[in-house]
DNA sequence: TTAGATTGCAAAAACGATTTAGCCCTCCCG
DNA sequence: CGGGAGGGCTAAATCGTTTTTGCAATCTAA
């Protein structure tokens, strides 16, 4: 249905006129729509969460989208609850989903509600993600440490079924196994602690009792924060008694002396990719129902005095 | 108007039969409630405003509301049109404005929508606002290191008129002049640049020129984060040759070595006392008009290794 | 005993946009 | 010339709550 050109100045003189704007609460009443996403995430505070918050914000605002956010940290029951509460006034999500949070996740897919998983998915689960290539990354750096002549490399890790967290570790042993270089009494799986600083003291013992390390690798940037402090505690010398890999890049690593290696995260990217995800689906009128396609963005390896 | 227990329980049976779920957009409609609040501050990724963020999050969830977060980037059109996007769609704001934000600001304040300004605020205008003591934050500090016989003691602050920046330095001046020992040439206020790395060379070339220096501040985390990379680069030994405070407290500067002692922001009691006077004005149906009080919450001295 | 007040519930009105239906008027074609 | 087909616009219905109004039945007080 056409409208006339003479209507159309006439109605946008009287909105200019009157300084009309549009009611959204009515507008979402008979549409059904927000104009909303959800971000859930393990921790906003976190820096690797935070700035991927400030670039899917960004990447909103360009589409016209708000975003709101909520952090789990890490607690099934808290993820749930903000899926649930989020539902009804979101019109889609992204989620970097804990465990706990599948039957959630799925039960979202059902009801259709557009959804892209971030940081980490659920294999086999036909939900479509975005994030970094994780095998690769740690593949990568592992190979460049044993390239490095390094033959006692020690990987740290959260004990987790979340697959990232199982990628990055399988990186690791694969590459040592490929080298002959494999012992499991290098692999450390340390619980996961709401207080970080209890990292320390744990990284501190395992570096006491396998003083024949000579390079490391830690799986978060947390772990990485908490590795470098007990290295220094113990006045081990970086990069020449041990050399040291950390996943994501943060400050710290930046400005540590020696300034730290990283497997970095292309945060903006994956937010792009995401939001172009989850576009996908918020404006497919329920055409396509088949995406569940994921994608993997290549991580990139900063090198700098540590290795 | 009361209802009969009876009747409750039938409803209320109904409600867990079919699973009802009230549809918010129409309550809004009705209402002109929205239950979502909008956080403004100049960028998400920043680590005092991420973790600010958190406990935002969770104090308003505690009290049944969901936040919608924007960064301006210090950017006044962006903050700007911030305000104008959400301003129908949230009950209140909480706003860390820039500068050039200050009419919008007066806007909303005029059109009675509740509203808290939080890091800073305009001094002089009646609008409420939650924030560290930033004058008695830099005092303490800058007296501790007169305690320690330090005799020239630089600023490094951003120039601005942002009124928390003006306070950390006014606080600097007055207490070095009250022990005569304030010299012009060693306060260096620098550009707000976006790409924090130009900041580096800035206070390196300031160090360079200036051999005599004993002891340093920084006004703001990133500041002190490249000042602390510039001593570095130039050797020069903290704190035997300069000691060092920086203004917040982050992971890098816990794990520096040495330590850098700072003036600690409690972010959780900001962001409560935020939510409180946010809370005031989005309950108080229109009671109470006057309400422009601010609050002030004591920072923490966390002295470590750096002076 | 009766006018008036109170109580519990049902029905209707209102919020403001989007969508559908309705209604002229013009145009096209047989 | 008449009937059908749009074209442009107005009016009404709709979304799902909250608020207001209405209406009996019961209760209070003079």
């Amino acid at each position: 249905m056409r409208i006339s050109e003479e209507m159309v100045r006439h109605i946008q003189s009287i909105i200019k006129k009157t300084g009309y704007i549009p009611n959204r609460a009515a507008a979402s009443l008979r549409t059904g729509k927000t104009h909303v996403i959800g971000l859930i995430v393990e921790d906003i505070a976190n820096s690797f969460f935070a700035s991927l918050a400030k670039s899917v914000e960004k990447a909103a605002a360009k589409v016209g989208y708000r975003v709101v956010y909520g952090s789990t940290e890490n607690n099934d029951g808290r993820g749930n609850d903000l899926i649930q509460l989020l539902a009804k006034q979101v019109d889609g999500f992204l989620i970097a989903p804990s465990i706990g949070m599948k039957t959630s996740v799925q039960a979202l897919k059902k009801s259709r509600k557009p959804l892209v998983l971030i940081d980490r998915y659920f294999p086999g689960e036909e939900i479509p993600f975005a994030l970094v290539d994780n095998y690769a990354g740690v593949r990568k750096a592992t190979e460049c440490l044993i390239k490095k002549q390094k033959k006692q490399i020690a990987f740290v890790n959260i004990a987790t079924e979340q697959v990232q967290m199982q990628e990055r570790e399988r990186a690791y042993v694969e590459a040592l196994q490929q080298n002959g270089l494999f012992q499991k009494k290098l692999l450390l799986r340390l619980p996961y602690y709401q207080d970080k600083a209890q990292y320390e003291p744990r990284i501190h013992q395992f570096l006491r009792k396998h003083p024949e390390i000579d390079a490391m690798i830690f799986a978060t940037n947390y772990l990485g924060m908490f590795g470098i402090k007990a290295l220094k505690d113990l006045d081990i010398a970086i990069p020449k008694q041990v050399a040291v890999f950390s996943f994501d890049d943060t400050d710290l690593f930046r400005f540590s002396s020696p300034a730290i290696s990283v497997i970095s995260q292309p945060v903006q990217e994956i937010a792009g990719q995401a939001m172009r995800l989850l576009l996908e689906q918020m404006n497919s009128g329920a055409k396509k129902t088949e995406s569940g396609e994921g994608v993997l963005v290549p991580p990139e390896l900063i090198l700098r005095n540590s290795v």
